[in-house]
DNA sequence: TCATAATGAGACATGGATGTCTCTTAATGA
DNA sequence: TCATTAAGAGACATCCATGTCTCATTATGA
């Protein structure tokens, strides 16, 4: 039943977000669901994992496509992107640790070329600083994304905080405007 | 033997850095040690985790204490932080995931409290911002150095470039000064 | 109502990592 | 030189998560 892979996916969003290395039984009982049906919709971890990634990255790829991201100056889309990523990175933020492992590069790269487009964009129309490489930006760049959303999933801060938080840094930095 | 010891701690690090799920014998392998002398210096699993927590955290407070960073202002303190968390932090890198699990959070604490109090002063200061709660702007900060370590560790960058784009984006941001 | 498919519960096998133990060999120091 | 200590090698035992299988029960739809 769809109702019930779903169920699964989401809760292995939920305890992989938390302990990425849940054992498969923690992920069944928080789904609600017997451990043999979990093997039913997903033979294999690695079948779940990959699941669960690619549901993630979906629904960052959705979620970035509708914000129109190229009908906006680089740093308003870059505000976009921290709120499109917070409301829409739980299933993603809950893999990537082991992205590498069982995810096909070329679908990560599905979800960081939007961003790279805009930090590309940024730079070109002197939005953005051009005396940092471009993809040392996009690596501090999703580390402050990937922070901010785990402050939220921990409940750390309100999603509105880290968001905000997210966007100061990045795009201002923490010293003081003068 | 001591030399002994501290070349698994060593082992441990980097191939923990790389794996934080590596098994005791691949430590072992890469310390060019047997696996039943590895277990005689650390008993078990979570030992050896917090042996290796433990100096990366002497590492990094020794670090910081050398650095007088009481002695500059916040900005300049920064700078010096991410300099000597890029080169003293490998171990603690290795071990920060499972933080929770093996390790006293006031050891954990020991490090952050100096970074803690350079942020502390430069709001006090008016060298920082005072718009965003000082929990966040940690958290940020340390998601932006963590990040940094990693790609000297993956060799992505030299630790040279990791700290300065640090110190840019952390201070100043992404953004185009005008 | 009845047939089919999905689920739950649980037994079972497997594999890999952890941890224990013994025996032998190499360092080290008095 | 000799005694003591550390190390290497490798055989076990054990635990736990993964993955398989069966059987009874429940849902669903024609």
């Amino acid at each position: 039943m769809q109702r019930t892979r779903s169920a699964i996916l989401d809760a292995a969003a939920r305890v992989l977000g938390r302990r990425p290395d849940a054992a498969l039984a923690e992920i069944a009982e928080e789904a609600g669901v017997g451990r043999a049906t979990l093997y039913r919709h997903f033979p294999t971890r690695e079948s779940l994992l990959s699941g669960v990634a690619e549901v993630g990255i979906a629904e960052l790829v959705a979620g970035f496509a509708a914000a129109n991201l190229d009908e906006l100056p680089a740093d308003r889309a870059i505000t976009r992107i921290i709120a499109v990523f917070l409301r829409n990175g739980a299933k993603y933020a809950a893999v990537i640790r082991h992205a590498d492992q069982y995810c096909d590069p070329a679908d990560i790269e599905r979800t960081a070329k939007p961003v790279r487009e805009v930090l590309t964009r940024g730079v070109r129309d002197q939005v953005l600083r051009a005396d940092l490489r471009e993809d040392t930006l996009f690596a501090l760049f999703s580390a402050i994304l990937e922070r901010a959303l785990r402050l939220t999933i921990d409940e750390a801060t309100t999603p509105e905080e880290a968001t905000e938080a997210a966007v100061t840094i990045f795009l201002d930095g923490a010293r003081k405007p003068r």
